[in-house]
DNA sequence: AAAATATCTTGACAAAGTCTAAAATAGGAC
DNA sequence: GTCCTATTTTAGACTTTGTCAAGATATTTT
């Protein structure tokens, strides 16, 4: 279990602990709960979201180590936050480039892959350095 | 002055109070005060930056009636809401197509003009409708 | 001018997020 | 195991963004 496979499903505490402590951070229960809560979900959660989701298997923990604890985590890279909900900001555990789908009616958000789309004429904007970019699509997705 | 005149520049009242009739909108000094600058920027406001600008023209004007005649102007189609900061909605005069950079050091928005990208691959995302979308880069502004 | 509408303002409220200080906890030295 | 210290967690205060309701103003109708 290394950094590198961040990103893949974790089921065993075990993970949680050595993620954690590769990463510098000293693993309590409570960072535990969140790291395993986060990195196993695809579904782009609020903090808030979070939380409720946390306190089923933590239920004493605070709103403010959960954020505390989400926001270390995007600062040693092992998730990111998009901007694409309004009022809050969302977790993200896929930290490859990626695209995303917004159903309009449900609210869910779905990671599009990086090769699905292709973005042309870029190279057109002499005044900007660009560092990253995604495409953000919005609709309803199909029932199956 | 017609409502498809929506995205010049307006500097005389007189075009806002024709165009807000033109939308049903009875134009009092407030709503005129925030039209005129709303339709003036290319800067994609929050409400309470509005709030800020307006108040220089018209300073008893309420937060309410800022929050209130944005809404207004979204629901009349006169400008449009973008989630692309954190933590507010911007408003955005341009009302076509349109994609966004953001310069991370100064937190400006730029728009990007439709045609100069083109995302490719679409239709093979077969289990999502794609009402609408965009792309959001982010970088740094170039100094020229 | 009086009544009826429409609009604006104020202040209360809620949600998202940050911060502080005290309490709890964990680890290391002995 | 006890003591000491550093780290972590917690509760609550506070800020920002946004909505809402009630009363005050302004406008229109009669
Ligand atoms: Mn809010
Ligand atoms: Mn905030
Ligand atoms: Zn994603
Ligand atoms: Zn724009």
């Amino acid at each position: 279990m290394t950094k590198s496979k961040i990103g893949l499903y974790l089921n065993k505490v075990n993970d949680s602990v050595t993620l954690l402590r590769e990463c510098g951070i000293q693993p309590t229960p409570q960072r535990i709960a969140v790291i395993e809560f986060i990195l196993n979900t695809r579904s782009h959660p609020s903090a808030d979201q979070a939380l409720e989701q946390v306190r089923l298997q933590c239920p004493t923990i605070s709103r403010a180590t959960v954020y505390n604890t989400l926001n270390l985590l995007v600062k040693k890279g092992l998730v990111r936050t998009q901007i694409i909900r309004e009022g809050t900001v969302v977790f993200d555990c896929n930290i490859n480039q990626h695209h995303h789908f917004i159903d309009e009616e449900t609210g869910n958000i779905y990671d599009i892959p990086w090769d699905q789309l292709e973005v042309k004429g870029k190279d057109r904007l002499k005044d900007f350095e660009i560092v990253e970019f995604q495409v953000i699509l919005r609709g309803r997705r199909k029932k199956k």
